[in-house]
DNA sequence: CTGAATCCATCCCGATACTG
DNA sequence: CAGTATCGGGATGGATTCAG
């Protein structure tokens, strides 16, 4: 399990928030989702491309027990399930996309790279 | 050695800035820099209290490789080291400022903990 | 005082295979 | 389609000891 469960006492709002949104893959989830449009679970591996579906589900299920993403599961033949940013989740995209500029400025000062990445906040 | 090193081609400004500050003691390292005054190592390893010399020295270096911070060394017996934020680091301070209080809003309606942590933007 | 060296436990992440 | 089960490598965080 994450990090998350263990240091629920540990009382820092930073390393609660890094707690939630650390590892490899909660941060492109969430800008994926922060387009609007509630996603499907093979919607969002393919557009995150590399992601396994252990770490997908691993992530979306940490992320929703976090109250960041909501889960809807339809129950239908083949069974569909949406995935959407709750309202605290949505709270949270200004503070990602301010860091995503404060990075993104970064990188092209001390690398020049055009930053090419579809997942998040600052590409186009 | 940190994440930071070898996924130095992902350009994905996001994975950027969670590579720079991820990490148990990155992020209150910066916030007792963000007050302004330079810091001696053995100060800053007393205010957070429970970091060991090996995640204090290797924070501090791979943060320092980043660009965040600035080590002042004089050459004096018994030595001094001095720490302070640079440019780029102090650019950063209000964007982790705007993720503490999200992040305190939240464990405010979720846990209703005071936050009484001396070691972020938070307190008081 | 300011670290470096060594050793060790944990856990994060991933590949592969399988299920309702 | 939307996941779970299992196994394993490598990174990460830490205790202890030692050094300039």
């Amino acid at each position: 399990m994450s990090i998350t469960q263990k240091n629920q006492q540990s009382l820092c709002p930073l390393r609660h928030i890094l707690n939630v949104f650390s590892g490899k893959w909660k941060l492109p989830i969430v800008c994926m989702l922060a387009a609007g449009k509630p996603l499907r679970y093979s919607s969002i591996k393919r557009k995150i491309g590399d992601i396994t579906n252990v770490m997908l589900s691993q992530s979306l299920k940490e992320l929703e027990r976090d109250g960041i993403v909501h889960r809807e599961q339809y129950n239908e033949v083949p069974p569909r399930v949406e995935y959407s940013l709750t309202d605290k989740g949505k709270d949270v995209v200004p503070v990602i996309q301010q860091a995503a500029q404060w990075a993104l400025k970064d990188m092209q000062q001390s690398l020049a790279c055009g930053a090419n990445c579809e997942q998040c906040f600052t590409t186009k």
